[in-house]
DNA sequence: GGCATTTTTGCACTCCGTGTAGAATAACAC
DNA sequence: GTGTTATTCTACACGGAGTGCAAAAATGCC
């Protein structure tokens, strides 16, 4: 992150990478596939925490409730420095397609577990949890890309708000 | 495309397709960023025909309606043979990050594309339309996998069936 | 200490993306 | 037709990326 941001995305190698942490760059490759992947690692450790968080909600709250208390749960966890680092992770990808299609597989990874983890839930059955799932993370997506475009407005307001205009009529 | 479900999408490299192609290997760059671009390069068509469809819909149709409108007349445009094509690549995708990852990137700067076309209509524009496409979107993904997983249903059919569930507190 | 397991490293190899400069081709005026 | 442009294609070269493999280093356990 501090070499990308110093110098540029296509300006990093990977070899200087690896040098800048000390180890080979053989030693990269066997636990990134590239760089793209250990930039979102940050991202990615976020998106495990949060499907773990759903699944610790309470079994009887309804699954759109569940989401929004898992994002909250989620946010409460961080420490509030990541801000800066989401935001920074947003522009980067914002630019460079490489680096957003990474992104983007990676939220797709998520809607699969959220779906599963929402399977797993009581409540009624004929939800279509896959639809549920879309709806909601699509509405993270807009409220993070608002968010990142206004200047010093916090984070959880803006996705209460969004997520208060789209979730209206799956709540409960 | 018929190289890749030939060998597999790994087991293809760039000089294979130029020569299958009568190109030179150079050529193939100057044309496509990456194997990945290429095999894409169809449902880009797709994706842009959609963009236009929805343009040409009529000014006063709400936005749902006409989103909806755009994805039926950008199939009845298609020649049927295509469904096999579309299905073909979305179980390549889903197999192989790399292609699911720039899939949904071409996606996203489809939404991006819709989100305009929105904006230059008439109508309330107080409405969310980033909110809205994206919704739309996901109910697309959602009911193409499912189409995919089923066997000889009608891809229509399902997506009518999905846009009429998530859609009806958008519609009119 | 010795020994087994895991992790890291260096090397070699293929493939990929790109800059450059020249060859082939197309377009067009005459 | 010829000559003159402009466009497209190609060949070559170069640095970087990802991977299999086997040796070296580190770790953990007795």
């Amino acid at each position: 992150m501090r070499l990308t941001v110093e110098r540029g995305f296509d300006q990093v190698t990977v070899e200087a990478i690896a040098e800048a942490a000390n180890i080979s760059r053989r030693t990269f490759s066997n636990y990134f596939a590239c760089k793209e992947e250990a930039l979102l690692h940050g991202e990615r450790l976020y998106i495990d925490a949060f499907a773990r968080h759903l699944r610790e909600r309470p079994p009887e709250e309804a699954a759109w409730t569940a989401l929004r208390g898992a994002v909250r749960a989620l946010y409460s966890s961080w420490g509030r420095p990541m801000d800066r680092e989401w935001a920074a992770r947003t522009r980067l990808a914002r630019d460079h397609p490489s680096l957003l299609a990474r992104q983007l597989a990676n939220q797709s990874r998520l809607a699969q577990d959220l779906e599963e983890a929402l399977e797993e839930r009581v409540g009624p059955p004929g939800v279509r949890h896959g639809v549920l799932v879309a709806v909601f993370l699509a509405g993270l997506r807009v409220a993070v890309s608002a968010w990142n475009e206004q200047e010093g407005c916090d984070l959880l307001t803006v996705v209460d708000e969004v997520l208060d205009e789209v979730g209206a009529p799956f709540d409960g």
